[in-house]
DNA sequence: GAGTCTCCATAAAAATTGATTATCCAAAAA
DNA sequence: TTTTTGGATAATCAATTTTTATGGAGACTC
């Protein structure tokens, strides 16, 4: 590893003495004594073994060296400007990238409105979104390849105890059933009446179906009593199906807004039973947090969380 | 003008940290202790307002603060490597240009030469040959648009006295007559017989032209007596001239040994007068004489040096 | 899970580096 | 000439950097 025969110093009182023509003249450019020019010359030429100025007449002028030295001179003092500038802009929000981490559910219809607010403010920040499972999603923030993510599901035990879980929102998964099913006159149901409901469920690997599930039994429910129609792998899918008639579902409440409204779709009420999840917001409290991420956390989430969680006290 | 918020070193140990996945690691690269590349990190860090590395975990990981200084960093660093391989090559003559003066006769007949045997030991210094009169030559060699030059008539005064000037070599004008001339077959002319050719010179301005004058002059001859057939710019056109029994001319024997050795043209002895002038070295001492410059004089040009030259003493 | 190891941070002392003031010298300008 | 200007040099002084020594936190070992 060789020592590097100049300072960045320099290369800039170089620069100086080349545009003014004059030890003197740079020296007063950059505020410093001439004596300190002409010493931080000599060290360069000393150390590079060359002559890079002429002393000789009224003007300092480039030798042969000295303008070989110079031309990469420029050309260093220019990245590390640019190197600065590019700094600066991380800082200030005006670049750089915000990696975040969603489930199915949150990252299809809450990020994109999240997402799309803050690059209202920050345009200039390039958002990437990620998609996966809790677990992946846990691991990904725990090793720092996203920056923050919102679950819906539960996370394995050492991961719960690495990284920062934040409650952030309820997500109320709605009973959903096709408009003219003969029990969406109903105006309550009762759970019994889930027995007689064909379902249309997420496969049994997803997070949400594990919660549904955990819920509908902790209430009482024997889940292997409900009929279930088919298994889908996507909240779309399903969204269709039931639609389509083809069966009822539990889906979560922002992902069927449109469809609700529209009326293309019924939402149920039983007695004595909501189906509801934590949405957690987690990071990694042992990771540099990025400026982004902080401003994603402080300023954009709060407007999407619910009252009772920590995150409205910001 | 902005402070330079980081230097050189630090981007080094930036490097070497980001290379090595450890602050230990890179020290010991560095040759230098740990705490060293700590407190460079933390000062950088600092003077950025950035997070660069993840101390966390068993590696110091790369922040996107981090990767993107990195990005610069290395740009920067390859650029300084560049700069010293060039600065390098330039001080072992593996790069780099001479620039050499001379006047119409050296630069035409003697200059290639030498040029090529110097190309030949540093066939990556790039030559470049100026040839101007004399008195353009010495201010060029002045104000150090020229390294240096060899130049066979008088310097003006006040250059005389700046420049160094060192006796090279001897240039013989030699009388030449066209082969089938009369006078051609005596063994020696007087100079009587001068009075008797018609003369092809070079035109009056010309250095050359006035050194031959001078010589006759002081030889005792009455220039005015001698008869002018033509004036001509160019050495070669007064070859042809002669050559094609048009008159006769005094000529550098330097530019016309293929000549003679063909026949094709004749030298003639005269009894009591040798047209001889000197041609002299000529460098600015108060300027920075490049490795190329050095190499040249004090390698190629005592190959070509009369014997009289101080330069071959060297 | 206690012990050991590794790695980084920190504090104080030592060394190196760089800047300043005060002259000096040489060359250009008057 | 004399004066002026620009650069070199020397000694002192200040700042930065490095080192030594030490402490603490997380990660492997048994």
């Amino acid at each position: 590893m060789p020592e590097l025969p100049f300072t960045l110093d320099q290369l800039r009182i170089l620069k100086a003495i080349a545009a003014q023509g004059s030890f003197k003249k740079a020296a007063d450019l950059l505020y410093v004594t001439q004596p300190a020019v002409s010493l931080q010359i000599q060290n360069l030429e000393k150390q590079l073994e060359i002559t890079i100025f002429d002393r000789g007449g009224r003007k300092a002028l480039l030798t042969e060296a000295g303008r070989l030295l110079l031309e990469y001179c420029e050309r260093i003092l220019n990245q590390c400007d640019e190197a600065c500038k590019a700094i600066e802009d991380l800082n200030s929000l005006k670049g750089g990238t915000l990696v975040i981490g969603a489930s199915q559910t949150t990252g299809t219809y809450l990020m994109p409105r999240m997402i799309g607010l803050f690059r209202q403010k920050y345009p200039e920040v390039s958002v990437q979104l990620q998609v996966h499972s809790t677990r992946r999603t846990g691991w990904s923030v725990a090793n720092g390849q996203i920056d923050l993510a919102i679950i819906g599901g539960q996370l394995p035990g050492d991961l719960e105890n690495l990284l920062q879980v934040i409650p952030y929102a309820t997500d109320e998964l709605a009973l959903v059933l096709p408009s003219k099913h003969p029990l969406s006159n109903k105006k309550e149901l009762l759970k019994e009446d889930l027995y007689k409901l064909n379902f249309v469920t997420l496969d049994s690997q997803s997070t949400t179906r594990k919660v549904v599930d955990k819920l509908l039994q902790d209430s009482g429910l024997e889940i292997q009593r409900l009929k279930i129609e088919m298994e889908l792998n996507s909240l779309e899918a399903i969204k269709n199906a039931v639609q389509s008639g083809l069966g009822a579902s539990f889906l979560p409440v922002v992902s069927i807004e449109r469809e609700l409204a529209a009326g293309t779709i019924h939402k149920a009420f039983i007695a004595d039973l909501e189906v509801k999840r934590a949405l957690k917001l987690i990071t990694n409290p042992s990771r540099y947090t990025s400026r982004a991420s902080e401003v994603f956390k402080k300023n954009i989430l709060p407007q999407f969380a619910s009252l009772d969680s920590p995150l409205r006290k910001i």
